[in-house]
DNA sequence: TTGTATGCAAAAACTTTGCATCCCA
DNA sequence: TGGGATGCAAAGTTTTTGCATACAA
């Protein structure tokens, strides 16, 4: 991994408010280099060999706060019973294996009709489907506002349209 | 819970193939029967009063196989660490807060620009969204078809376009 | 230096499994 | 009756927690 890359990593974490360590960069880095959708045991089996000293719960706490920041993007369940982590938090589709639990991505989010046009060139045959938006609900907005107890940096809204029409 | 929709369940519960049990019906309609999203514990602990007898292995069991067959909805996670379920399998948003790990449901779904303005009319803030859909990839689909091996009841493929383009 | 982050290990929580029994079709 | 479904309890995974130590800023 070369030097700009670790920078740019370096600067979203900061960009974030979290400070940089060596356990946080590695497995930043190892999720965003990556095209597969590891859960935290993946990734702690993955780093540790390089990284002895690499514990569990830091991988577990990582993945968690760097999703909390939106640095990245926690997949629910792949229909095994563990959290899957996704490096890149550009919203796009998800295309989940209920056979092998494999996730394929599909940058261009297909919609209308031309859903099945898309997902069809890819070989995918769906039997289900799913859409969820993350944020925060009413009710702990109004929590927040009046408690102030959420007063730390959080993170940003998004402004735009997250699906294009077509 | 009247006896027509009770006998509706138990048609649904036929057509795939499942047999009738007293616990089967009894997690299928409190999951039916609620706007939220609990968990397989949460079942438990709501039904196990009324149904000594029930046992967690069977609620485990049970929303596994309602899901494989379509009859229900697996939503990954909620942010907390367990797996929550949505009675209705019906192509529906998921509105889910990072704070209280509630989950409310949006049936129109909406697209492009229109968005947001939905979105916004129910209070809800997005900081990140996640659309996925399930099925089977290339691969197993033709392993399956060279092996022969899970040539028992499939659930079926939707056919129809997912998503209205407004 | 100061508060975050880490490592370790134990505990908690969630989920699956094996097997004998039961019971729906 | 026969194969699927259940209950029970134990085991397996996954994830969280507490606390002392280390370290980034």
């Amino acid at each position: 991994l070369g030097r700009t890359n670790t920078d740019n990593l370096v600067q979203q974490l900061k960009s974030v408010g979290l400070r940089v360590t060596p356990q946080r960069l590695a497995i930043f880095s190892a999720l965003v280099s990556t095209d597969s959708h590891p859960t935290a045991q993946a990734l702690f089996e993955q780093l540790h060999p390089q990284l002895p000293s690499l514990s569990q719960a830091t991988v577990y706490n990582t993945l968690q706060i760097l999703a909390e920041r939106g640095l990245i993007l926690e997949i629910g369940t792949a229909g095994d019973g563990a959290v899957h982590y996704d490096g890149d938090p550009t919203p796009h589709v998800n295309l989940i294996c209920t056979n092998c639990h494999g996730v394929q991505d599909l940058f261009e989010i297909p919609l209308g009709s031309v859903a099945k046009d898309k997902i069809g060139q890819a070989g995918f045959k769906i039997h289900a489907m799913h859409i969820a938006f993350y944020g925060q609900c009413q009710d702990c907005q109004d929590a927040a506002a009046s408690s102030r107890l959420s007063a730390g940096k959080g993170v940003g809204v998004l402004n735009e349209p997250y699906l294009s029409a077509e």
